[in-house]
RNA sequence: GCCCGGGUGGCGGAACGGUAGACGCGAGGGGCUUAAACCCCCUUGAGCCGACACGGCUCGUGUGGGUUCGAAACCCACCCCGGGCACCA
C-alpha cells in the first residue's frame, strides 16, 4: 500500500482535536447548522450502526462547515439502562465503573473514525450535573399536573422484574427480553402526553422533513378516532360509559360488553346466580399475558345477568364481559352493534344475540357485518340519512338529552415513566405519613443515586433496601419521611438532552435559553428507525413542554429527521446473536477510518437496509490508492491537442462539483461517491508524464475538497503535501461554473419507432432542424426508414430523435 | 385484516417518461513476476447472426393488461418480499 493511513489519520485527529475547528459558540453572523446523531448508549463497542450513523453525521458537519455554516454537532452518552445494570448483576462491577469504562472505550473508537464534534460539550445522563435536570424537568411537570403518580394496569415483565412503557411492548413481548408481558394493577408515576396528543397528531403535519413513514407511524401510534360517547343506564340502578365510531348505529345496539378489568363489573354481579362464572372469567384473563390473549381465535365472553337500556329507543340488551373489549382504550366498555362490526357479530352469532342491521348493505352483499357506507334503516329518526348526516343527526340527539357528546378517542397512552430498577435517574418525590406526596425542593437537587452493592431486581427498585436512601425528612414537615425508590425510564433523559448541548455547563438552570433559541431546532437529526415511535414521540413532548413554559422558542424539536437503514449480512440485520457482526475496528486497522467511511457512503441509498460486502472496503482501499498515486506521483504530459483535452477535464470537473453538491444535498451519498471515482479515473488517464500542468493542479484541488467531508484524512494530506498552506477542513466548498461545465458534444439518440437505431455526435446546442435533418440521413437508421412512410419525428435535441414511420 | 415501502445482471446498486445495467464487488482471460500477492489491461444481462475486424438482430427491469412516438419509471389487476399497526369499539 502506498500510503501509511494509520500515521496519517492519527496525525490529523490531532491537528483537527487541537486547532478545535469544531468547537463552536452562537454567532449571529454567520447561518447555524445544528447537527446531531443520536447519541448512543455506551456498550463498549463500536459496530457498523454505529459507524454508518457517524460517517453520514460528519459529512454533513464536514460539508456545512465548508459552505460557510456555523455548525454545531455534540456528542454525548445515553448512560443509564437496564444493560448496564444487567451487566452489574452479572460480573458484580458498579454499572458506573463499567459504563465510564465503555464511554472511554467508544471515545477513543469514534476519534479514531475521523468523525468530529464539539467534544467541549459532551455530556452523559448518569452524571449528576445532567439528571439533576431530569429531576427539575420532573418536577415542572409535576407542578403542572402532567405527571402523576396513579394505580394502573400496566405492562408488567417477569423476567426483568420491572414495568414498561406502552411503546417498549412488541408483540405482547418485552422489547428487551421477549419475556410475555403480564397486566399488574400497580401505583406509577406516569407523564401526561395524552394531554398533548391532538398537538402531536397535528403537527406532525408542520415536519415536512421527515420520512413519511415515520410520520405514519406516529399518526398510527396516537391513534386518534372520532366519535361519541354516552351513558348507558343499567337496568336496576348504575350506569356505565361507552365510546363508539359509530353513533349512527345505536338502534342496532343489541347487547353491551365490559372489559373483565372494568370496576363495574364485580359490582354488577355481586349476588347474581352469574357471580361464580364472571368471576372465574375475570380471574382466568387477569393471569394471562396478552400475547396468549391475542392468540385465542375465537371470542369468549360471559353474561354478568344484568341488563342495560339503549338510551335511544329504551331496548333491554344483556351486559356481557368479554376479553375483546380492553380496559385500555376508549371507556373499556361497548355498545355492541352485531350488524355492523364484526367482531360483535361473531360473538352475536356465538352466544345467540339478536342481530338488526342500520344500513343497507348492497344488493349482492353475502358478507357478515357490514361495515361499509350506505341508507339508514331500522333507526327511526336516522331512517333514509347517510353515515355522516346519521352521526351528526344522533350526536345532537345525545347532547341535547345530556345522555352524551362528540368525543375523541386516542390510542396513545400517559407515558408510564417508573422503574422498578437501579441505574437511572431518582425520581425526586418523598411519601410523607402526614403530608403525602412531596416534590423535593428544587434548591435540594440532584437527589444523588447512591452507590449499592445488590442490584437484583426484587420487584422493588433496589433502592428500596438502601435505608439509608430511602430515609429522609419531609421538606414540607421535617417529619420523617421515604423517598420514592423508582427510578425514570431513560426515554426521560433522551427526550430534552439536545436542549442540554446548548448549554452542557450550566449549573444555575437547565440551559439558558437564550442557547437553544439560537441553535434549535435540529437542522438535522440522523438515528435508526427504530426510534421512529419512541424517543421521537417523546422528545416532541418534551419540546412543547418546554415551549408551553417559555424555555423553547420552537414546538418541534427536529426539522429534518434522516433514518439509516440497518447492515445486514447473509439476510439479516448484523447482531452478536446472529453471529454475523463485522468489527469495524479492525478495519481501521487494515484498510484505514477513510476506506470504511467511503465504503458506507457507497454501498448503496442510505435510507435502505444494505448488505455487508466483504470485499467492499478492499474497493474503497483500492480508489484511495488510486487517488494518492495520481496526486503524488511525477506526472509528464504527452503530446497531445491540449486545449480539447484540457476542456473536456475541465468541464467534467465543473460537472462533478455539481453533482456532488447536489447528491449530497439529497442525501444520495451512494451516487455522489462514484461521481468521484469517475473524476479520478479521468484524472489518471489525463496524466502520462511530467512536469504538472495548471489544468491538472485545478482539477486535482477540486477533487480534494470534495472528497474533503467524506474521507477527510487522505484529503488533507493530500492537500498538505501539494503545497496548500490552509486547513482543508475550512476551505470553502467549491463553485461550479455551468458554462465550463457544458461537454464539447453529445450523443444524439437517433430512434425508429422508438428503438435506437444510430447514436450521433452533435454539439449540445445544435437546433431542432439540423438534428432532424442528421437523424433522416443517418445511414442506420436509413435502412429502418427507407420503403415507409415517415408519419412523425419526435425532436428533442440534443439527446433524442425518434423518427415514426408506418 | 388495514396502512406503507420495495421487486433491475452472479452480488450491492445506477438511470429529469428518452442509449437500461453508471460506479463498485465478484468471475473469466491477458500482462508484470523465478513464483505468488499487489498493480495494470481486456471481457462480463440472455440468446442469436456475422466474422480478420468493425458490427448487427431479437429478447430483457416480478406477472398480465393499459396510456404514450417512446415505460424500469405513469395507470389498472395480480404475485412475492420487507416494515408498521391490529379484538382500538
Amino acid at each position: 500500500m502506498s500510503y501509511d493511513h494509520r500515521a496519517i489519520e492519527s496525525k490529523w485527529q490531532k491537528l483537527w482535536e487541537s486547532q478545535a475547528i469544531f468547537e463552536v459558540t452562537e454567532d449571529p453572523a454567520r447561518p447555524k447548522f445544528y447537527n446531531v446523531c443520536m447519541y448512543p448508549y455506551p456498550s463498549g463497542a463500536l459496530h457498523q450502526g454505529h459507524i454508518r450513523n457517524y460517517t453520514f453525521g460528519d459529512l454533513l458537519t464536514r460539508y456545512k462547515t465548508m459552505r460557510g455554516f456555523n455548525v454545531l454537532s455534540p456528542m454525548g452518552w445515553d448512560s443509564f439502562g437496564l444493560n448496564a445494570e444487567n451487566a452489574a448483576i452479572a460480573t458484580g462491577v458498579h454499572p458506573r465503573v463499567n459504563t465510564e469504562n465503555h464511554i472511554a472505550t467508544m471515545t477513543t473508537l469514534i476519534k479514531e473514525l475521523g468523525s468530529m464534534y464539539d467534544w467541549s460539550r459532551e455530556l452523559a445522563s448518569h452524571d449528576p450535573a445532567f439528571y439533576r435536570w431530569d429531576q427539575w424537568l420532573f418536577l415542572e411537570l409535576y407542578d403542572r399536573g402532567l405527571a402523576y403518580k396513579g394505580e394502573a394496569p400496566v405492562n408488567w415483565c417477569p423476567k426483568d422484574l420491572t414495568v414498561l412503557a406502552n411503546e417498549q411492548v412488541i408483540d405482547g413481548l418485552c422489547e428487551r427480553c421477549d419475556t410475555p408481558v403480564v397486566k399488574r394493577n400497580l401505583a406509577q408515576w406516569f407523564f401526561k402526553i395524552t394531554e398533548y396528543a391532538d398537538r402531536l397528531l397535528d403537527d406532525i403535519e408542520t415536519l415536512e422533513h421527515w420520512p413519511e413513514r415515520v410520520r405514519r407511524m406516529q399518526r398510527n401510534w396516537i391513534g386518534r378516532s372520532e366519535g361519541a360517547a354516552f351513558t348507558v343506564e343499567v337496568e336496576g340502578g348504575g350506569s356505565f360509559e361507552v365510546f363508539t365510531t359509530r353513533p349512527d348505529t345505536i338502534f342496532g345496539m343489541t347487547f353491551c360488553v365490559l372489559a373483565p378489568e372494568h370496576p363495574l363489573v364485580s359490582q354488577l354481579v355481586s349476588g347474581a346466580e352469574q357471580e361464580a362464572s364472571v368471576r372465574d372469567y375475570v380471574e382466568a384473563a387477569s393471569r394471562v399475558s396478552d400475547i396468549e390473549r391475542m392468540a385465542e381465535g375465537e371470542k369468549t365472553g360471559v353474561f354478568t345477568g344484568a341488563f342495560a337500556i339503549n338510551p335511544v329507543n329504551g331496548a333491554r340488551v344483556p351486559i356481557y364481559v368479554a376479553e375483546y373489549v380492553l380496559m385500555g382504550y376508549g371507556t373499556g366498555a361497548i355498545m355492541a352493534v352485531p350488524g355492523q362490526d364484526q367482531r360483535d357479530w361473531d360473538f352475536a352469532t356465538k352466544y345467540g344475540i339478536e342481530i338488526i342491521r342500520t344500513v343497507e348493505p348492497p344488493a349482492d352483499w353475502e358478507g357478515e357485518a357490514y361495515l361499509g357506507d350506505g341508507t339508514t334503516i331500522n333507526s327511526d329518526f336516522l331512517d333514509g340519512l347517510d353515515q355522516t348526516a346519521a352521526k351528526h343527526r344522533i350526536i345532537a340527539w345525545l347532547e341535547d338529552g345530556g345522555v352524551g357528546a362528540a368525543t375523541v378517542s386516542f390510542r396513545l397512552r400517559d407515558w408510564l415513566i417508573s422503574r422498578q430498577r437501579y441505574w437511572g435517574c431518582p425520581i425526586p418525590m418523598v411519601n410523607c405519613a402526614v403530608c403525602g406526596l412531596v416534590p423535593v425542593p428544587r434548591d435540594q437537587l440532584p437527589v444523588l443515586l447512591p452507590d449499592i452493592e445488590d442490584y437484583l431486581p426484587r420487584g422493588m427498585s433496589p433502592l428500596a433496601a438502601d435505608e439509608e436512601f430511602v430515609n429522609t425528612t419531609c421538606p414540607q414537615c421535617g417529619g420523617p419521611a421515604r423517598r420514592e425508590t423508582d427510578t425514570m425510564d431513560t426515554f426521560v433523559d433522551s427526550s430534552w438532552y439536545y436542549f442540554r448541548y446548548t448549554d452542557p455547563h450550566n449549573d444555575q438552570a437547565i440551559f439558558d435559553p437564550a442557547k437553544p433559541a439560537y441553535w434549535l431546532p435540529l437542522d438535522q437529526y440522523i438515528g435508526g428507525v427504530e426510534h421512529a415511535v419512541l424517543h421521537l414521540l417523546y422528545a416532541r413532548f418534551i419540546t412543547k413542554f418546554l415551549y408551553d413554559i417559555g424555555l423553547s422558542t420552537v414546538e418541534e424539536p427536529f426539522a429534518r429527521l434522516f433514518t439509516q437503514g440497518m447492515i445486514t449480512l447473509g439476510g439479516s440485520k448484523m447482531s452478536k446473536t446472529k453471529g454475523n457482526v463485522v468489527d469495524p475496528v479492525s478495519l481501521f486497522a487494515s484498510h484505514g477510518a477513510d476506506a470504511l467511511r467511503l465504503f458506507h457512503l457507497f454501498m448503496g441509498p442510505p435510507t435502505d437496509d444494505a448488505a455487508w460486502n466483504p470485499n467492499g472496503v478492499d474497493g474503497t482501499r483500492r480508489f484511495l490508492e488510486r487517488v494518492w498515486k495520481t496526486a503524488t506521483g511525477d506526472h509528464q504530459f504527452s503530446d497531445r491537442p491540449e486545449a480539447e483535452r484540457d476542456r473536456e477535464l475541465i468541464g467534467l470537473a465543473h460537472r462533478t462539483v455539481a453533482k456532488v453538491t447536489e447528491d449530497i444535498d439529497r442525501f444520495h451519498f451512494n451516487t455522489a461517491v462514484p461521481a468521484l471515482m469517475i473524476l479520478s479515473n479521468a484524472l489518471a488517464d489525463y496524466v502520462e508524464t511530467e512536469p504538472r500542468s495548471a489544468v491538472f493542479d485545478e482539477v486535482l484541488r477540486r477533487l480534494l475538497l470534495l472528497m474533503a467531508p467524506m474521507t477527510p484524512h487522505v484529503a488533507h494530506e493530500l492537500w498538505e503535501r501539494l503545497g496548500h498552506g490552509s486547513m482543508l477542513a475550512t476551505e470553502p466548498w467549491p463553485e461550479w461554473d455551468a458554462a465550463l461545465a457544458i461537454t464539447e458534444t453529445v450523443t444524439l439518440i437517433v430512434q425508429v419507432n422508438g428503438k435506437v437505431r444510430d447514436r450521433l455526435s452533435v454539439a449540445p446546442d445544435v437546433d431542432p432542424g439540423e438534428a432532424e435533418r442528421l437523424a433522416l440521413q443517418s445511414e442506420k437508421a436509413r435502412v429502418w426508414i427507407d420503403g415507409h412512410e415517415v408519419r412523425q419525428v419526435i425532436s428533442k435535441p440534443p439527446r433524442l430523435v425518434n423518427i415514426v414511420v408506418g
